[in-house]
DNA sequence: TTTGATTCTGAAAATGTTTTCACGGAATTG
DNA sequence: CAATTCCGTGAAAACATTTTCAGAATCAAA
């Protein structure tokens, strides 16, 4: 077992109250039970116990994220962002992730909730309402990527519309008359948002006919065979997320299909890998490693007292053009 | 502020050992004071803080994880393992990485360390006993790929210097005899490893060209780069990790050689991204997911009081043959 | 010299739980 | 019927800190 603030206290020769205002330099000590108090601390290599320390300070200095999944590159640059970000602020991060039912939500909230300071919340499934109703404004909560329709927290979106938007147009306007579209998960707010942006980039000029698709690589893979039959075929596949347009990608490669001559293939996120897929991908560019850090700063600058309440930050995205559209 | 159990206890007008006792089930209970403990449960949504908890029962049913970084797919699948194996066992993930340096690496350590019952500790590039020195055997450490020389903790790691051997010797046995090979990150354990592999299962037949590297796709490319202006050219390249091997592809692919026609491309972790592209890549799959999901098994078991003393483990590793390296 | 402020210090309270201890009453045994 | 066991209960201790409170000592000002 460790040592204790008494057996530093002891080994010094003070009462415990002058060991806690040396080391959290609270109060001024004399020089000499300082000096001894530091030696007895470096002696019993002594560090403060974070947990009795958090419960009379109330206070963890712990953030935590709660979030749907984990897999992929996506989330990886989201943690790596949130990483990022506590360490900076010298918070740790404490994650509960595979939250998709409400359930199993519920409780993570609950056990996230005195463990930690704050909370990062993506809940692209859910809304932030049915958060705030079990956490109760007793703990901060910025939202990443989820739909918070009457702002009542501050949150961290992009503009997962307008994106999908702005790369339909570009479709369109480089002749693409029939647009093949991947869906993604049905009954997330990202997806719906990202598959509204694709009606609406369409216009009148272009018809849409729509696949369905849950952002993984084998729905992108298994919509463009069903594209490839269609009749008339269509001459682009633009997926919901980068990882459904690789999948599409490798279908299209496998059957000798050329990209972008024959079909143009097109994404969302532009997750690192997307840069090195062959042809390069195209795809409409997140910044979602410096979204999350974002997210964080928000959420300690709350935790510090700040006054965050409009906090409500919508990143607009831009296309980026590479080899699997043509013209790079 | 959330109710307490003294909160509970008027309500029910019982004592707190009796809520206590209901709540935990750890003694018996007339029917009914239960019932009125639980009607006031239920009615202020009480759910005992966690921390005060923690304090006294000296359990925090927290895993604490310090990896390196965690950026990129292979951290990405490492942590849905993590996550997957902790939330199954009920506990949570603290998350602390960027830790390379030896000094953030010690204090992490340290906060970590009254607030997670086990660690479960990636250092590539330090040694296990410098991190036990800083545990000192008051908490269990599990070691995930880091170099445990003594076996005196329980560690899961796979062969990465035997995977890597068997890699070269399928490319040396498919008729390459100048190899270009491009290093990991120096000083990191998994590195050294992989590059002894490579130099082993080179043979005496074949003859290898080393280059810098440090496991990222940039460093791939300068190696490719360079590799193809070596006179005699090498027939083969093959990189540290996949990320690396993409982009030593993207820089063949920009200068139209044929992968893997002119040059067989592959590397090393099998990242899901890996059968994703073009050409999919020739890999040695590191099936790191349920690498960690086993070391949070050992971890828990420990934690538990279960005895796991000889707990070590080395995964073997198989090459996974895809097209760039031909005859898929 | 007295007053008042300032500096330093330890005892004790507080944080929110679980667990130990002691005790009264009921049930069981001889 | 006495002795013993068992069940149910609340008071109090314990966990490891920080913080409040009050008191002692020192020092400056009047």
């Amino acid at each position: 077992m460790s040592a204790s603030v008494h057996d530093v206290a002891r080994r010094a020769g003070v009462s415990i109250s002058t060991v806690s205002r040396v080391l959290n330099d609270t109060a001024p000590v004399s020089e000499d039970k300082r000096r001894r108090v530091l030696e007895a601390v470096a002696r019993l290599d002594y560090w403060p116990n974070p947990v009795a320390r958090s419960l009379v300070k109330h206070r963890t200095d712990t953030i935590g994220a709660v979030l749907p999944y984990v897999t992929g590159e996506f989330f990886a640059e989201l943690l790596a962002g949130l990483d990022q970000a506590t360490s900076e602020y010298e918070k740790l991060l404490l994650l509960s992730a595979s939250h998709r039912e409400a359930t199993s939500f519920r409780t993570a909230l609950h056990s996230l909730g005195h463990r930690s300071d704050g909370l990062i919340v993506m809940a692209p499934e859910s809304t932030a309402a049915q958060v705030l109703k079990i956490t109760r404004d007793e703990l901060p909560v910025v939202f990443l990527n989820t739909h918070v329709p009457d702002h009542r927290a501050p949150y961290v979106n992009f503009d997962n519309r307008g994106g999908m938007r702005t790369m339909t147009e570009h479709l369109v306007r480089e002749g693409h008359e029939r647009i093949a579209f991947v869906r993604g998960s049905s009954g997330a707010f990202d997806a719906e948002e990202r598959t509204q942006g694709f009606r609406e980039g369409l216009g009148c000029s272009a018809s849409g006919t729509e696949f369905e698709g849950d952002f993984t690589a084998a729905s992108g893979y298994v919509a463009a065979v069903r594209a490839l039959r269609a009749t008339p075929r269509p001459t682009a596949i633009l997926a919901s997320n980068d990882l459904a347009a690789m999948g599409a990608l490798r279908a299209l490669t496998e059957r000798s299909i050329q990209v972008p001559a024959d079909m143009a293939v097109a994404g969302f996120d532009d997750v690192p890998s997307a840069s090195y897929a062959t042809p390069s991908l195209t795809s409409v560019h997140v910044p979602i490693r410096a979204l999350a850090v974002r997210a964080v700063t928000i959420l300690v600058e709350w935790i510090q007292g700040g006054d965050v309440a409009g906090s409500a930050h919508v990143e607009p995205l831009a296309v980026k053009l590479r080899e699997s559209t043509g013209r790079i």
